[in-house]
Order: C-alpha cells, then sequence, then structure tokens
DNA sequence: GCGCAAGGTTTACAAGCGTAGTCGATGCAA
DNA sequence: TTGCATCGACTACGCTTGTAAACCTTGCGC
C-alpha cells in the first residue's frame, strides 16, 4: 500500500481544508459548488476558493478533471489519510507519540462525551477479540 | 477558574512550542540554557532562540524576571492548557468535535500500542467509578 | 461574427513564521 | 578606565497563508 502518494502532499493549511472537506464530502465538484458550499461559512468569495482550489492541485492534494469549458476537481488524498496524518502529527508532538495519554488528557478536560465513552468501550470491546 | 489569561494567549507556531518544551521541562531558564536544549536538535542558533523567546513573551506565554543582566525565562501558558487546546483544536476539526471517531482512527490506523490499549482501559474503569 | 459571461491563471499584498544577522547597552577583566 | 564579551532588542528576509483583484481565453447567445 501507501503508493497512491510519492511524496506525502504537502502540509494543508486550515484554509485549504476547508475546501477538502467540501470536495470529501461531494465529488468532484465544480469550483462553483464549491464555493456554495464554503463560501457561506467562511466568508469568502469565489476567487478564494479558486486559489486555494489551485493551491491544492498544485499540492497535489487535488486532480481536475476538464467538463467542457470548466473543471471538476476531486481529491486526491484521501480524508482518512490526512485526517490519520493530522492526528499522528498531535499525538507525536504533544504526548510523545502515545495515544494514551492523549486520550487521559481528553478524559481529564471532560472532552468525553457519554457517548463517546459508551462508543469507546465498545471499539475496545471488538479490538480484543 | 480561567482568569489566569485574559486573551487565550495568541496561537503558538510550531517552533515556538519548541521553545515551550523545553521551558515547561525545566524553568526558569536562561536564553543560554533554552538554547542547549534545543538548538542541537532542532539545528538552530542562538539568535533564533532569542527571538523565538521575544515572541513568545510578546504573545503573553512565556514571562521574564530580570537576573542581573539577563534574563531568565518562565512558562505562562501551562502546558496541559497548551495541550488541551491543541487537542480540542484537532478533534474540533477533524472529528466534529466528538472524541470517538478520533479513536476509532487511531485504532484502526494501528497507532495504539497494546500499552495505549491496557491504559486506556484502566482509565474507562476509573471514570466509571 | 462579435461581445459578454464564465471559468481558469497570474499577480498582489499583508500577516505570520522560520531563521538569523546587526546594534546598542553594560558589566567585568585587565 | 577602557575594551571586550555578553545579552537583549531591533532589523531582515524569504516563504507560506489568507484573501482577493486583474487578466486572459473561450464558448454561447444575439
Amino acid at each position: 500500500m501507501a503508493d497512491s502518494e510519492d511524496q506525502p502532499v504537502e502540509r494543508i493549511s486550515d484554509a485549504e481544508h476547508a475546501v477538502m472537506e467540501a470536495l470529501w464530502e461531494k465529488s468532484p465538484q465544480t469550483a462553483v459548488e464549491v464555493c456554495d458550499s464554503v463560501c457561506g461559512e467562511r466568508g469568502w468569495s469565489m476567487p478564494t476558493v479558486k486559489t486555494l482550489l489551485s493551491r491544492l492541485v498544485a499540492k497535489g492534494a487535488v486532480s481536475t478533471e476538464p467538463d467542457g469549458r470548466r473543471f471538476l476537481y476531486s481529491p486526491l488524498l484521501a480524508r482518512d489519510d490526512y485526517v490519520g496524518g493530522e492526528s499522528r502529527r498531535l499525538v507525536d508532538r504533544l504526548f510523545g507519540g502515545r495515544a494514551a495519554p492523549l486520550f487521559a488528557h481528553l478524559a481529564e478536560a471532560e472532552a468525553l462525551s457519554d457517548d463517546d465513552i459508551a462508543e469507546i468501550e465498545r471499539l475496545l470491546k471488538e479490538m480484543r477479540k
């Protein structure tokens, strides 16, 4: 596995991430569609989205496919890969690479809902099988 | 609680974080001492550390205390607060604010060691009490 | 056929960041 | 007492990011 990307796809910025989310939600999409999804909540204008899309294409995180006179954009980077990378980064940077302290921290900060706890217990049970 | 910081201490960058780690490890420290801790592993020179320390002071994340002709630096921002904030940010941004999916992701990516799992189970047991 | 609208590409520009050199004060050694 | 080493402050500079305008091309409607 993991030969879907030779370079680990340059780091994606925060604003770019918002665009990726839109594409992960549904793809392919035109620039206009992406703007419809994100311009509202982020207060962006069309040119901003265009720039972000270009940068993402340049970074190899998004692919384009011509559709008449415009482009359809699709994510090249899978959301799981991105999320995994970011999670790993955080755990490495802040918790010495170990997940338990992260968990402990969330628990202590009461950032865990009852649902979360139940869900995690379920997952643990499953893993032990 | 939480009146230890009126503004949430401007966001701390990656390089700055390395300096904070040194100060969390031991404080107060002089600039030279901090450099001793971090210049090696990061390949930095003294001026870089000075700049980062200044920026951290400007951001209100580090306090200074004169000691003769030089300064002693101490963290103002607690590591727990920082770590908590960053964790929260990640969980919010990537997992809709819920921790269970993060956990699921780490589990799936086999980012959890056996020790981690054991530890988390222990924590869960404790929380249920 | 021709102008306009729609879409992509280029350029812009301020703020933040990583990294570091220079400057100015000052205490200590000779 | 004078020069030098030391330390913080200021300045620098190229790169990325956030945000967007200007520009260029091209297909479509009149």
